[in-house]
DNA sequence: CGCGTAATTGAAAAGTATCAACACTGGTGG
DNA sequence: CCACCAGTGTTGATACTTTTCAATTACGCG
């Protein structure tokens, strides 16, 4: 749902504070803007420094299918880096976001040569597959009502944080079988 | 569906033949064999030299969620290596598979001192994050219909080669809606 | 042949989408 | 201050899709 990745973020506050070219910068975007978009090229690899993002990929049909909602020390553009391949996802502020930017050679530079951050970067994508795969998985073996249980669990305020929208596409359904399925946990 | 990686296999061809000291290992496993199993240690990285493998999560409540279908080239137990956690999926062989297996140990070697290596691990995991968030999202935003269309155009005899159950754990259908389909589109 | 696994099918029940109408909110301008 | 607007949220009725359950049938193999 929510990802973070504190270690990551911290890693890259060390690299800037080092930084003597300003190689990684910082930069923020509204609520709304789309930091990267869809079927593009991707220049930079970016980390949300804060504030919280929506990561989604636009179908022909003009449904929103939501990958994962990016918090603090979340990542976004690396897998472009390595497949050298278009965007497959469109970021979107769904707060301010302040984030870092890495420019693609620096980002391969440091991946060759510094140790630790290309065992970060290579954990964080193993994190990313697990993730989604278990979140995958759970929710297409359990009903509605059980993933909604789940979530709301797991994010108790989220319904004040994301828009109903955005959470009906996060789990695949409609806003009016969202809004049921609400309704129907308040009368348990 | 069916995942391959060229270059991937090549690559560890290459390494064995250079491999005097015995580290990569060649196995075999009949068709049924669960070559890792879902909650256990993993303490190889496996690679597919041929056969047909299937990756799967099973829920608690019974249900198989299959992730991917692995063939000549694809890699399985590389993601534990680098979170540390148990095997978050079952690889089992659909046909009898040929393997090559690694050592953690070996492995984690290589990415460090095998700039190669490391840059073919980090391009295969990007493709598996980005494969499946477009599976994923496809597969939501599209009808049964149109995902079975896809599907067969990009696998003709696909129900030739993989049991119908297991077809429908990848769409995350029952039998019964996998079969309903198949006997519309012979009607067109 | 006989066994177990996989595949097929119908009927009823359950779950979701679609569509359309209406309510709530915060901001804007007369 | 109020009317208006756009965006977001809510709800009911209906149609459609998928699951569930149960009963058969087909197939591969010792």
């Amino acid at each position: 749902m929510i990802r973070v990745n504190k270690a990551f973020l911290e890693y890259i506050v060390k690299l800037k504070s080092q930084d003597s070219t300003h190689t990684i910068i910082e930069q923020e975007a509204p609520k709304g803007e789309k930091i990267i978009t869809q079927r593009t090229v991707v220049f930079h690899v970016s980390i949300v420094k804060e504030g919280l993002a929506k990561c989604y990929l636009t179908e022909d049909t003009g449904n929103d299918f939501i990958q994962e909602f990016f918090g603090a020390g979340e990542v976004f553009g690396e897998l472009e880096m390595f497949t050298e391949e278009l965007s497959f996802c469109t970021i979107e502020a769904l707060t301010p976001v302040t984030y870092y930017k890495i420019p693609k050679k620096a980002f391969l530079a440091l991946i060759q040569n510094d140790a630790k951050f290309n065992a970060l970067v290579l954990k964080l994508m193993a994190s990313k597959i697990r993730y989604t795969a278990l979140r995958h998985s759970y929710n297409q073996s359990h009903s509605l009502e059980a993933n909604l249980k789940r979530l709301l669990n797991e994010f108790p305020d989220l319904l004040h944080e994301i828009p109903k929208n955005d959470i009906a596409n996060y789990l695949g359904i409609t806003t009016r079988s969202l809004n049921r399925a609400l309704k129907a946990r308040n009368e348990f």
